[in-house]
DNA sequence: GCTGTCAATATAGTTTCTATACGCATATGC
DNA sequence: GCATATGCGTATAGAAACTATATTGACAGC
């Protein structure tokens, strides 16, 4: 097959990557470890060694007192780009019991902790229901849990979905709503059910809000020092102590939000409060933007 | 080998659960699709399919007109629990490009946006020497960046870390600090660069705060009606209009932040602050407990 | 020095997979 | 209506991967 990268078939290529997976942020591996994962025999997993001791002897050692294979320190991954981000996202999966330790690829995992944030388990037919009105461009039947006081009970209503989005706590749906004629935000877990499907009664491309970007300049609190400012910039990848993030209209209140820029960071300690915004006007006005048509809970400050 | 689930070998296995994953989360699959991800032959894609259909035939329906399989309404997994959480934080790590869409099993991904956190690269060998010393137990020198005033420059410091922390945001490393003899929370992105190891000064449990669990009684806020506390208390998976989320001690100060669990939550817009502590009083005083070990930054409030 | 453990290797036999070929059903273009 | 293209299913021979089993060698612990 020219189609494989090393004329490897999938499952080998697969071992020879946990291998160097296992050997640089595992420290070392051994024959069990491949045999335990993937199921194979003891001669296979010796072989499998070989074979990647043929493809990069510069990359592992045996250390024959210990008998297990280590990472020699002229390692350079073959079948993997080494990530730091991955690995710890991994680490936060586990957290989050969305994966679980056996699938991964962690062997030796430290001791660890995240945030327990409270969530309630979505129903994944609900799920798979809104992404095959998105992937059709179909309206929507749901039932939805509102939090408006208009609508307290959940009522049947019909929305257009068209895309998923992520406020940094939990995913929502980004659809038109029938009822009010706008585009919104609904939350998954308060979609209860989902019913019919119907034609759609507006396009994606409809939704400016969404599809519009614009850049959020953030510089590091001025109540820091200078020497402070700096440890800022780098933090968040500054450059002439700015930094310029593109968010979606449609995610810029929960995006300000999230950082806590409500317009009055500045007043507030600089220890808790990094950064803040370098145009507040422009965030403003971006703001307003983007809630003139409609924003599912209140404005972030009252600018008026 | 008796080891394996099914007495399929992995490779196999994987595929079977590939198509299953397809079926279930993309709406179908077709022989393409397990060629190009596996790379195997066009008959053995055919045999894939024909072996899923002896396994469960009620799950798996082929259009003829459609060229195409697709999941029968019976459809009951056999090799993967469907989990819409899994899905969604395989998007926010596409988002992240934590993982390469290739490399996920998702193929017509919808229309979506996570928050853009910025965030700077981190070096994978420094995480690699960090996990090596809490591995091993031992004290570990590194360059690190404070944000306090006292060290406003990058210093060689020598730490006993032995445990990840996220805080929503950020990961950090819990370590023992031989400098102020006292465990603390050092960013990972702010250590720049890892030296030599040592004996410990410090054990894992010596770290109370880290040790230490605590519950932290969530409500609704008062200050929301009836039915919206209910939607609230729903969204938290609530009992009795209150849930008990038990945190670590040492990140109850970011949990808390995190949450906007500030002890003026109360006075704040309920449309925006959905939730506030049930009982402050415990809470504040966890918190100080927490915090008389020393914190990275600044108390939450001035509680005094 | 004995024993247990882990790695490397060899052999024979089995399973899996490829390459190639052919037949069938359906959609599409002319 | 007819040719053409596409996708599925299946058959065959041969190659590759893998298993089971056995033997050897290096080292640690007692």
């Amino acid at each position: 097959m020219e189609e494989r990268s090393q004329g490897l078939r999938w499952g080998v290529e697969q071992r020879l990557e946990f291998i160097e997976f296992r050997l640089f942020w595992e420290g070392g591996i051994n024959r069990a470890d491949i045999r335990d994962f993937f199921g194979v025999s003891v001669p296979q997993a010796s072989k499998d060694l070989s074979q990647y001791q043929d493809l990069a002897p510069e990359n592992i050692r045996y250390d024959r007192s210990e008998k297990r294979y280590f990472a020699a320190d002229s390692f350079a991954p073959l079948f993997m780009k080494p990530d730091a981000n991955r690995y710890l996202m991994q680490l936060r999966s586990i957290a989050d019991s969305v994966l679980a330790r056996e699938e991964s690829w962690l062997a030796d995992i430290p001791s660890f902790d995240a945030l327990p944030l409270p969530r309630r388990n979505m129903e994944p037919a609900i799920l798979r229901a809104v992404l095959d009105a998105v992937r059709g461009g179909q309206a929507l039947e749901v039932r939805y849990q509102s939090l408006s006081a208009s609508r307290p009970k959940p009522v049947w209503r019909w929305i257009t979905p068209h895309a998923f989005g992520h406020d940094g706590l939990r995913w929502h749906v980004r659809a038109f709503c029938h009822i009010d004629r706008q585009f919104k935000d609904f939350l998954l877990p308060r979609i209860l059910k989902t019913r019919a499907q119907a034609t759609p009664e507006a396009a994606a491309a409809d939704d400016g809000v969404w599809q519009e970007f614009t850049g959020v300049a953030l510089k590091p609190h001025p109540g820091l020092s200078e020497e402070q400012q700096q440890v800022i910039a780098r933090d968040y990848g500054m450059k002439d102590r700015q930094v310029s993030v593109k968010v979606r209209l449609a995610l810029l209140y929960y995006f300000l939000k999230r950082l806590g820029l409500d317009f009055a960071e500045e007043q507030r300690n600089p220890k808790e409060q990094h950064v803040v915004l370098a145009d507040p006007d422009a965030a403003k006005k971006d703001l307003a933007r983007a809630q003139c048509r409609d924003m599912p809970d209140e404005p972030l400050a009252a600018h008026s």
